[in-house]
RNA sequence: GGCGGCGUACCCAAGCGGUAAGGGAGAGGUCUGCAAAAUCUUUAUGCGCCGGUUCGAAUCCGGCCGCCGCCUCCA
């Protein structure tokens, strides 16, 4: 297996510390506000890198944390007059509700911050005794300057930094490029009792003490989103290995951003969108296929097009396996004939291989995603021949278990047929109700059977503008939903 | 200014030294009472431009053009 590694620049083998164990911590959200499509893009990524590995048989400890104190949390509680805790907790139900909606998993552990503070402090003893840190009036600074391989991470040099420094700079600080550990509170902030006084953590310290009490103090691997990188995750990698000596991370990996019009969406540039608002329009599994089309170092562009792109792949799943559905119930008097089955008996040979190769290959999901559409496409050629028997449906049948072996890992098509279209009618908001549909279906029947064909040909034309399709089958009229 | 990335058909997107996956859209055929779905054919002798290395290059090297990111909180 081969992972990205950006500390080296490489993609490097991938040897875990342990043997069948791996460690990963992944950098969360900081809870104050929804989360936007960025958010779910470095979830799911997570989320399937994770997956993928415990399908490779590893045994995966895997870390995601809150960021549940810190400046935008206490200045959102100033703004709506309410407890700084109570808006950590409120954003905290709001992520596990977009999360659980886009199948992302809940970690093995779910640490929080203000929930390490003894943790958080000892280490900041500690890198004061190491002469590391330094305090000031309660603040407590990490010193860039003592930490020779400052910068390794993000491959930035310490004097360029110096004389760019865009920072407001502090002048009790060593160097601008210090940075706090363990900040003083103000009368009214959210405050722990420290070796320094009341104060809170600064943002980075949190990862390190918190991925160290799960992790140990050297483990596999380290995420989050591209601009994680500086100053966030070298700054974590910084104090941590100045505090223990040894390498903190064996691998760090870092997701690419969502764009809009090619520019990086965020908060600041107020180009975002919320998750909640995506899935008002779109299925989450939309979502995630389209997340999962590219992969996940690549920018990617989003837009309304793109997802009613993915909408369109995953309604080609879905209406494929609709036709599976029906084959299997069919009865199968054992047929003579033979049907031409090697194409797809060697895809569905294929298909483990070509998906493990893909996602071996620093978790090529857009790979693994076109090779599923590839035994689609075989599943209905094969179809499309009309073949009867119990050996055909077995090999239905097989082509479908492999299938679904394949797309649970990426946790994507797990609905049924019906969920599908039901979640269709709901984010096309549709008119017509079921019953509605299928009255009109009844009464086209009747149409058809008496040859009146232009009455049957009126109704389809009515729900189809209400964005409904009708499919004539042998036997009865199916519908579906119009991408 | 420093560092990093990207540029592949109408759109999206893999491929990263051996002769262009996959999805969407368009056109035509098969199937159908008509459709839809499915399927077939078709849409890049071509991978931003110019050179070079190589038997062979989207793929490696050099230069140029265009876009973006990080250097400040940010997934």
């Amino acid at each position: 297996m081969k992972i990205f590694n950006t500390l080296s620049g490489k993609k490097e083998d991938f040897i875990p510390i342990r043997n069948g164990r791996v460690g990963i911590y992944a950098c969360g959200v900081t809870v104050y506000d929804l989360c936007h499509v960025g958010h779910a893009r470095s979830a799911i990524v997570f989320d399937t890198i994770k997956r993928y590995l415990s399908y490779a048989g590893y045994h995966v400890d895997f870390i995601r944390n809150f960021t549940d104190i810190d400046d935008k949390i206490i200045k959102r509680a100033k703004e709506e007059a309410i407890a700084w805790d109570e808006v950590s907790a409120k954003y905290i139900d709001e992520y596990y509700r977009d999360m659980d909606m886009l199948g992302v998993d809940r970690a093995t552990v779910e640490p929080k911050a203000t929930e390490h503070i003894a943790e958080i402090i000892d280490i900041i003893k500690g890198l004061i005794e190491k002469g590391y840190a330094y305090n000031i009036n309660g603040d407590v600074f990490f010193e860039v300057e003592r930490f020779k391989e400052y910068g390794k991470l993000s491959k930035k040099v310490i004097e360029d930094l110096e004389s760019g420094a865009r920072v407001e700079v502090d002048d009790r600080k060593k160097s601008p490029l210090d940075f706090a550990l363990w900040k003083s509170s103000k009368e009214g902030e959210p405050m722990w009792e420290s070796p320094w006084g009341y104060g809170r953590p600064g943002w980075h310290i949190e990862c390190t003490a918190m991925s160290m009490k799960y992790l140990g103090e050297t483990f596999d691997i380290h995420g989050g989103g591209a601009d994680l990188v500086f100053p966030h995750h070298e700054n974590e990698l910084a104090q941590s290995e100045a505090y223990t000596g040894k390498p903190f991370v064996n691998y760090w990996v870092h997701n690419g951003f969502i764009t809009i019009d090619k520019e990086k969406m965020s908060k600041s540039l107020g180009n975002f969108f919320t998750i909640r608002e995506i899935l008002q329009e779109f299925d989450p599994e939309v979502l995630r296929v389209f997340l999962l089309s590219s992969h996940y170092r690549s920018p990617l562009e989003f837009s309304r097009q793109q997802l009613e792109q993915s909408e369109a792949s995953v309604d080609r799943y879905y209406s494929t396996l609709e036709r599976v559905e029906e084959f299997l119930r069919l009865d199968q008097p054992d047929g003579k004939k033979h049907y031409d089955d090697k194409k797809l008996t060697d895809t569905i040979a294929t298909l483990p291989t070509q998906f493990v190769d893909a996602m071996n290959d620093d978790f090529n999901t857009a790979i693994a995603i076109g090779a599923v559409f590839e035994l689609i496409r075989e599943i209905n050629r094969y179809l499309d021949q009309k073949p009867r028997g119990q050996q055909a449906s077995d090999l239905v049948q097989r082509s479908m278990t492999v299938l679904q072996e394949v797309c649970n890992v990426l946790n994507i098509f797990q609905k049924t047929v019906p969920q599908w279209n039901h979640s269709l009618m709901a984010t096309k908001k549709l008119p017509l109700t079921i019953n509605q549909i299928e009255d009109f279906i009844a009464k086209r029947q009747k149409a058809r059977v008496e040859k009146d064909f232009v009455t049957a040909d009126s109704i389809r034309k009515t729900l189809e503008v209400s964005g409904i399709l009708l499919e004539d089958k042998p036997g009865k009229t199916s519908w579906r939903v119009k991408i």
